[in-house]
DNA sequence: GGAACTATGTTTACAATGTAAACATAGTTT
DNA sequence: AAACTATGTTTACATTGTAAACATAGTTCC
């Protein structure tokens, strides 16, 4: 294919990301609920069936834009964990970034947890879940070596951290922590906090 | 009104509790995507148009039915945080309850927490969610009296606990705990260990 | 006891949506 | 350049949410 056309004629040039972009805004703008394939093709540009020759379904686009999520938000953890002092503070780290990345992209959190959309989405990146979950495991592993955590499961851990993050993520984005933690500030601290008492929970002796 | 007329006649009797079964019922079928407001009405016998003489809307038939979602999360902690030798067994207990009851009617909870369904049932229910943090906050307030918590801010630690149980649910629920955890014992025990994490963590000295 | 009233259902109608099928056009390959 | 393939567009249709007009059953008031 050539560069891009410009001038927006008949070939797109690169719809399928095109496509992907504009439903990303859309998710964002109007949630999971007021989405539409339809729109998300005008947003591009583009006719109502076009996005048909590169998903073969609108779960099948929500599928593919959930999957980026899970590779930003795995990327996001590893990011924010590295180089930090040790594991502690990696753990935290990551817990901020969690939160922090839900509650700037709720439509996709939404998206990626809420389980709006039909089985596909829900059943569909079992692998890059479990790749989310590997990080975690990797920092649970690293605090163990270095004596700083307990000797359990290290799985079981990680999904102790995980499950509190993942639960004030959700929380937040859901907007069930009303008022008070609105402020992104204060919910950062709550972040820290929560990570805090994860590691108390974890930690050796 | 008279009794039902079981003959189901014109007038039904108790329609509007029953598209709210109907539609409980449909929710855990075919879950929030899949759900349509005339599968409702078919299901409860009556034309696609009558629900709107119960409910202004979809969205107000949602919202009424996750309404009692909360209403029964909420009795679910407090039965199960009655009774305990302490504070920190309720806290045990109650978290069970709610993975429990995530996992066994993950329609409702979905509609509840994922955010699926435009604005206002994500923004309605204030007051409801309000009431589930006080049964955990008032668990908090009690083992602060027996000197068995920490002495911070109620909330915080109960928002902590909230986080936490309800992270795990929100994992079981959207199924990322494959397979190791599908097992109910097995979730239940992840459940206890949750908790007893956070009673750690919590925990004073 | 019937007449007006109100609550509750039904039918009809329509616009928006997801999706399939037939058609059109541009790049690519031979 | 001719055939092929990938990528868009148009047209068509069933499903949905919802409004409007109509129908019927309970209720209330004389």
């Amino acid at each position: 294919m050539s560069l891009r056309k410009l001038t927006g004629q008949y070939h797109h040039g690169d719809l399928g990301n095109a496509l992907l972009q504009a439903a990303s805004r859309l998710l964002e703008e109007r949630g999971v609920a007021g989405f539409s394939l339809r729109d998300v093709a005008r947003i591009a540009g583009v006719s109502h069936a076009a996005p048909y020759r590169h998903f073969r379904d609108k779960a099948a686009l929500l599928l593919a834009l959930s999957g980026r999520g899970f590779e930003r938000l795995r990327a996001a953890l590893v990011e924010a964990a590295a180089g930090q002092r040790g594991p502690e503070q990696g753990l935290i780290e990551a817990t901020r970034a969690y939160v922090h990345k839900a509650v700037q992209k709720p439509g996709m959190t939404r998206l990626m947890f809420g389980g709006a959309v039909a089985a596909p989405v829900n059943d569909g990146h079992a692998r890059e879940r479990g790749m989310v979950l590997e990080v975690l495991v990797g920092i649970i592993r690293e605090g163990q070596a270095v004596g700083a955590f307990r000797e359990r499961d290290p799985e079981e851990l990680a999904l102790v951290a995980w499950s509190t993050m993942h639960g004030l993520a959700m929380l937040a984005v859901t907007q069930v922590l009303d008022n008070r933690y609105t402020d992104t500030a204060k919910l950062d601290a709550l972040a820290s906090s929560v990570a805090g008492n994860v590691i108390y929970g974890i930690s050796r002796s």
